[in-house]
DNA sequence: TATTACATACAATCACGTATGTTTGTAAAC
DNA sequence: GTTTACAAACATACGTGATTGTATGTAATA
């Protein structure tokens, strides 16, 4: 057709980011051609390629859009102290599957991410920019985790990183299987209990700092003295 | 070239496979076309479409050759009573993460399937096989989970089906977060300390069968009775 | 000698990127 | 306040490379 006003434009951007939610959804990034995105936004291919570069550029804005609020969460609990730092870490466990449970472009957008591409070739800086947010969780994850030790929270010989990556395993998993039963249970309304549980674990028998399980810190220091 | 005997034969489709491992790995199923895989084996694409009917019966294949004795474990552990159901419920995860620890095939299939492919389109059935066999890990898994209960190793209340989704996302939530990270731990050495933890978390505290949980039950009986 | 175990050749499709066309907001010039 | 000119926001057209499935060729085996 012709030009349109700026909001219009917009308008067709955000309906293209939501046509690839749809369609990278129903058949995967690979195989889906740009044609059928445009299509199914009502639109050509000359709008994709005026909004975006190539697919990349694409998937890329629409992981970002639906990521965004995530990010900040996690960002915002580990940027601060807090009083109860194990709290505080239930509490963002417990909202991020709920903000899961509750958004379905969140539900769609995570679906695309764990079950419907491959993070490789020309979605190699997108799959590495989505890396550098996981391992900012993790970082964030961790800070809590080692104030919850300082604060007696849990035992002084928690081995923090590994904690944490099995808190991240955890959720991450919960996430992915969730999906893919297609909301089989009520996710919201079990996710304290999970957590729950998961943190009861961390209580009751956490993964401790013993030399066995991380021989690389000290290699052969420990000998040689 | 010519033909082989029926023997050099089995040798080239092992090593098609093997190379569809290393390839796909490398670049996803999806971005990989069957003379790439070829090329890998050291063969053209008339060897592949010799063995196989296409990719998506390629990727079967090679699925099941590496997932095959981790399936047989499972419902070798699920199949039979136990004396000790929790424990053999801890052995058998502890034994699932070991052998991704150990078995350089399944790292590389789980790869794969975790990160380096999308299930959809031509890979349908593979993806529907492939549920099913979740499906029945997860009979298996509840399978000694309710034995765990029976036998007062677990409370009453327990609600087997949640316990059940539980500890499935939390052995492949690790699984996947490991090979994300390509190793970066002795996954090996933490596998039983991992499972101790969740272990721990079920016994102190499981999600209990309540109302609000499992609103499917009888969701106007109970009101009209 | 018939079939196996491939290699090679061929036709068709498809998706990508770009180049170009077209219409219309939009802002400066007058 | 018009008018003009430029650029935005797409649509359309084109060339190209790549991949797929099949069809055929071929040599050795059983």
């Amino acid at each position: 057709m012709a030009r349109k006003t700026k909001m219009q434009a917009a308008v067709t951007r955000e309906q293209l980011l939501d046509a690839a939610e749809r369609v990278f959804r129903e058949q995967g990034v690979a195989h889906t051609s740009l044609t059928e995105v445009a299509a199914s936004a009502g639109v050509t291919r000359g709008a994709v390629y005026w909004h975006f570069r190539d697919k990349a550029d694409l998937f890329a804005a629409m992981c970002e859009r639906a990521t965004l609020p995530l990010d900040s969460l996690i960002s915002e609990a580990g940027g601060t102290t807090h009083a109860d730092p194990l709290g505080a870490l239930r509490a963002l466990s417990v909202a991020a599957l709920k903000r899961l449970a509750t958004d379905p472009r969140a539900q769609a957008v995570f679906e695309v991410i764990f079950l419907k591409t491959e993070l490789t070739g020309d979605l190699a800086p997108i799959a590495g920019r989505r890396e550098r947010e996981r391992c900012d969780c993790l970082v964030h994850v961790e800070r809590l985790i080692q104030q919850a030790v300082d604060a007696g929270q849990l035992p002084v010989d928690t081995d923090t990183a590994l904690a944490t990556r099995l808190m991240h395993a955890y959720v991450a998993g919960i996430m992915r299987e969730w999906v893919l039963d297609k909301g089989a249970y009520d996710l919201a309304a079990c996710a304290p209990h999970f957590i729950e549980t998961i943190v009861a674990g961390l209580l009751a028998s956490p993964p401790r700092r013993v030399e066995r399980i991380r021989p690389r810190v000290r290699p052969r220091a420990a000998s040689a003295a």
